[in-house]
DNA sequence: TAATCGTATTGACCTTCATCAAGCACCAAT
DNA sequence: ATTGGTGCTTGATGAAGGTCAATACGATTA
């Protein structure tokens, strides 16, 4: 993390919320335009963190929210013997450490599974600046039951479906955002691997990999490595209707 | 749930932190005298609900947490076609609602497993006081990444576990809470059925069923019905060791 | 006390997915 | 071009747990 944190040119690397084309999807969502540049103060630096590294680790003090705002991250909890377990997927414009908001720990790390860059919200900065703008306090509690109903999403997911049910979800998750941040929902690149999936989702890469297979012989996607494209987005939906819990 | 509350003789019934036995489990936590004094003010009254009553359901207008004063709870999702999920259980001292705070709906819901008494606490009076109160925002922020790495234990445990790691977990983490709340570790009396377990766990109550005779035969447990005592609790944790995330 | 309904237990059988194993594709470094 | 590494695919096999079904238990009501 302190290594990232060098090879940074700082100077006239300030991330600014207010001309920042994630506000939508982002913290400064529904601020007003003058409490947005308050938050552009509170707003440490705009940090590269290359592929393969952690932007933090389980267990590290906590001392601040960051904000993805390119590339793709993955969140796992690590035990003591090495396996891991991933608990999330991240992209442009999500936070990342809400599970240890307020508390003095990190729950999970954080991996950038490419070249990223992200935005520093230093807690201290951020919760006077909440205690000032109640929109924003408001928003930073909405943002954190988000999260909790998501993972309730993904332990529905994870208790009640069977593999192909969960990796047709997954599919069109990462579908949907890729199309709120402007990106084709039809076509793209998996930034993780068939293990990742797989431990994201409960199952193994074996299993990733052959409901693939199965999904592209019945004609729904095309499947190419890393490449997906989705042809059968009607199928897709249909196979998940029926399950419970669809809140993303 | 306005039906539960019609029934109450609100006078005389003021719910207060300050003078309450769950305070060191509840809201009130880490709070100063006169801080738990002016929360006392923005607690609405205690409320009683009745065994198999919905507190809130999923979708209803968020305009209150609701602690857990007496009793058992369950929360759900519930499809369309009926079937549900459990994503809890809370006993006293602990928050629900939390999924939906700073929004507008309730994400899940809570039905009583016996009768119960909350403590109602509207969204309004907590937010204004939690911005003059800087300790309560912090510790609000705290029980929902509390909250959130609850879910990713669960998410784990859904995602790794073996059906009887499961319920090993699943057994430990009543006890602890029965303890923190001075009842017997060894001993006690589950309030939910199998099936609720079994939905929980994400396991069939058929399983639920056989793993419980199976860590009777063990010797690790004694099972009557509902009733459990925890014969061999080193057994049981050395069954969960060496499972990943333990954070409860 | 008997009857009834919801809940729990246990057995037999079958599906799904994990495991083990082999081979392939792709990239990077020499 | 060769080598090695990593990640992906596919097959064969087996174990865990789901499904179906029969029965028993236990609390509430008649």
């Amino acid at each position: 993390m302190s290594a990232a944190r060098e090879i940074i040119p700082i100077h006239a690397l300030k991330a600014v919320c207010s001309t920042c084309s994630l506000q939508e999807l982002c913290l400064p969502l529904g601020l007003a335009q003058e409490e947005m540049v308050q938050l552009d103060d509170a707003i440490n630096q705009r940090m590269p963190v290359r592929r393969g590294e952690a932007l933090f680790r389980l267990g590290d003090a906590f001392r601040s929210l960051y904000a993805v705002r390119t590339g793709f991250f993955k969140t796992v909890v690590v035990s003591e013997d090495g396996r891991e377990q991933v608990t999330g997927f991240h992209m442009a414009g999500e936070l990342m450490g809400l599970d240890a908001f307020g508390t003095d720990q990190h729950g999970c790390t954080a991996i950038a599974l490419e070249d990223c860059e992200v935005c520093e919200l230093p807690y201290h900065r951020l919760e006077n600046l909440a205690l000032e703008i109640p929109a924003l306090n408001r928003h930073l509690y909405k943002l954190m039951s988000r999260e909790i109903i998501r993972d309730q999403g993904a332990m529905l997911l994870l208790g009640n479906m069977r593999a192909e049910e969960r990796l047709a979800v997954f599919l069109l998750n990462l579908s949907q955002r890729m199309a709120a941040r402007g990106f084709s929902s039809r076509q793209f690149v998996l930034r993780m691997t068939r293990e990742e999936i797989g431990s994201y989702l409960g199952m193994k890469l074996e299993t990733v990999s052959r409901t693939f297979s199965r999904f592209q012989q019945d004609g729904w996607i095309k499947v190419q490595g890393k490449q997906i494209e989705v042809l059968d987005l009607a199928a897709i939906k249909q196979l998940v209707s029926g399950c419970i819990g669809l809140q993303h």
